[in-house]
DNA sequence: TAAATTATTTAGGTCAAACTAATTCAGGTG
DNA sequence: CACCTGAATTAGTTTGACCTAAATAATTTA
């Protein structure tokens, strides 16, 4: 039974509705993935199999002990990610958010877990330079943000 | 006419062994690409479809202007992103190289720039702390490739 | 509680991307 | 030139991931 980017990406939702909402619905998950209602049940009904989650028809949908774990590492490294991406590289979010989105399904372990030290590694080493580069690229962003006036 | 992530590497492949061998074959698409030949017909059937290669059965294999321009780009973002995590984070060449193959397909514009810059900005800044850093990480490796003695 | 609304599920497709087995073509050799 | 071999192609399937339309269950509300 091999798990694929796709389940491991409905996994890691499935955890964070869970964590936030205390309830995991096919709505929400639909609405989350952009997908249709009779997707995420297809897709329910596979994770099901697979042994990932505990779904019965109408019932509540849980995480097993082996599907939240997948879900962990996911979430994981899309955390990770995000972090590198938006403070090292200073990504707007929505599209750091994006870019985590795909990538954390398959960047190495060796990648992630690397890409976590040098953002430390830089952070404490040179933190002035770091600073420096952001202010540097994130004042374009800040400009652009500006053309679309509050109130 | 959508474009596919699996149709960007059909054409970077094909550019890649339009530029190393000179023509484009079936069989060694097959080869890099890691499917069967009649996989590769297929692909290359829509890829005809949607012109961005001229393909008549048995005759040689070109991409087109619009083709060609979508390699280009894919494979900038390739050597790009290898750049990146090769000396930047100091991961090995295979890791890097599998990595790349697939964020390239999906990284944001943005995102892809921004560690190019990254990249050069810290080489001229901190050229001794990024040395450093990869000099930590990458004795393990060279640990690693000691296990398995020359000769 | 019966009716209306909303959520979920089933049934029946589509499409991309792969596969195997069988066939056709092209180039090189006896 | 006929044959052989390897490359390319066709035909027919499979699987994952999605969809729409229709049916059913659950929940809310009058």
């Amino acid at each position: 039974m091999e798990i694929t980017k796709r389940e491991e990406e409905y996994l890691e939702t499935m955890y964070m509705l869970q964590k936030n909402k205390g309830v995991i619905r096919v709505k929400d998950i639909s609405k989350k993935l952009g997908v249709r209602p009779p997707s995420v049940v297809d897709a329910l009904k596979k994770l099901s199999e697979k042994g990932l989650i505990n779904y019965e028809k109408y019932d509540r949908i849980l995480l097993t002990e082996k599907g939240l774990e997948i879900a962990k590492e996911t979430y994981q490294k899309h955390v990770l990610l995000m972090k590198f991406f938006t403070e090292i590289l200073g990504i707007p979010p929505e599209i750091a958010e994006e870019d985590a989105c795909q990538f954390e399904h398959y960047v190495h372990e060796i990648t992630a877990e690397r890409m976590k030290e040098f953002a430390h590694y830089i952070q404490e080493h040179c933190p002035y330079v770091l600073k420096q580069f952001l202010k540097e690229h994130m004042e374009k962003e800040g400009a652009k943000a500006q053309k679309t006036p509050p109130k």
